[in-house]
DNA sequence: CATGATCTTGACGCCTTCTTGATGCGAAGC
DNA sequence: GCTTCGCATCAAGAAGGCGTCAAGATCATG
């Protein structure tokens, strides 16, 4: 399917993992380079520019976020973040730093390779073919950016302002996570990123207009302490 | 293909691109025209008025929205703006201005003749299909955008100039929502961004015009906080 | 200059949308 | 088993936008 195969770096500090990930990624087609330390994989990354990279939390010479950081100022490649539970507040903070998505220890292989799956379509998507600004959500929801217009089944469906900014938003990031802190900053503007009622009211209300059944999604999904996530297929 | 060969205006400062595109653009049977400045660009398309613009987002002197929303005060020309990575949101804006597609650097020159073809061939569709230039707006309002004249169920209906631009206006984006700064932006012309009370006004005019029950309105729908729409079957 | 049409502007009541607090539910931790 | 925390849901009040009307200003026309 990737002809060539995508190059996807990994950073990782325990060799374990690392085999682990490499074997996955290798079965699946992908080319793999490897770093053990944040300063290592920078440097990998600014040589082979990676197609994606998977990053793990926990590494010894500096923590994820500053590794996002440095990253985000010069490149926009896919990062996953890997981290272990009770790490949540490190996820939040590096996905609000400019992560993509993250992956929560133990994983299997076929979690991994969807993962990294979604977030290369993603990332071709925005580089290309957005010539058609018309949206598909599962079968029953279409999104056209352009017209500002929501049909639901073949039915158009009104949204508020805030309720289609927020879904525009969802849209424009599908599959990858987007934090509270996000979504409220980039919906009610800078200042109200602790507004988290906001987010629950509206969220809500999208489910209620967009999904079939409300009070569970099948799109519209709830990462808890994180924030959500527009599935799409 | 195209026998006198369609006309490109090429808009962008960095002269090593308009070479690439030059070269690509004659060599697939293009003539093409160029601007190195945002101004210049608009300067030229009015002079010349090219089949086709070729706009970079990046412009020295003013941004491509800038530069679209101008072009759009007066022309239906296709305008195919390119972008650099991390770009991602000035092309929403863009396309929300009026932009026919866009293209991401770095490209090649198959997709560029590829995406010109289409957009010329799209602009060929809408003239040719704009050639009958009557629009049907249900069952009771018909539209002549070349006489310039508006039928209610076969009764001529007066419009005063504003009421008629305005429709005009609705009318070539039917069925898509047009902001009330669009709308106020290009009846009234720039700086006007904020009487939203003509707004209000001539909507109703329209409505007690066109619409069966102007309370209750069938086509000229509002959109709160956002602006109208027309709504074609 | 007079007349009629058109545009602008302000006032006011109504309706949508936003905000906010209360309540219930379920999962994780003690 | 109980508590705690985060999330979903609901509803009511507040805020702001919208539709409507009408009077005055402006413009075009004869």
């Amino acid at each position: 399917m990737n002809e060539p195969g995508a190059l996807v770096l990994v950073v990782d500090d325990e060799p374990q993992m690392r085999k682990f990930v490499r074997l996955s990624l290798a079965s699946a087609g992908y080319r793999v380079l490897e770093a053990s330390t944040g300063a290592e994989g920078l440097q990998q990354a600014a040589a082979h520019t990676p197609d994606l990279i998977l990053l793990d939390l926990g590494l010894p010479d500096m923590d994820g976020l500053e590794v996002t950081r440095r990253l985000r100022e010069w490149s926009t490649v896919p990062i996953l973040v890997i981290s272990a539970r009770g790490q949540e507040d490190s996820k939040v903070l590096v996905l609000d730093g400019g992560a993509d998505d993250y992956l929560t220890k133990p994983f299997g292989a076929a979690e991994l390779s969807a993962r990294i799956r979604v977030a290369l379509r993603h990332a071709a998507g925005i580089r290309g073919v957005a010539s058609s600004t018309v949206f598909e959500i599962g079968e029953d929801v279409r999104v056209d950016l352009v017209k500002r217009i929501v049909l639901v089944r073949g039915e158009e469906v009104h949204l508020t302002p805030i309720e289609y900014k927020l879904l525009a938003l969802l849209v424009k990031h599908a599959g990858m996570v987007m934090t509270h802190r996000q979504l409220l900053e980039q919906v009610w503007g800078p200042g109200h990123a602790h507004q988290m009622q906001y987010l629950r009211v509206y969220m809500g209300q999208l489910r209620q207009k967009l999904e079939r059944e409300a009070a569970r999604p099948t799109h519209l999904f709830t990462e808890p302490g994180i924030g959500y996530r527009l599935k799409v297929e």
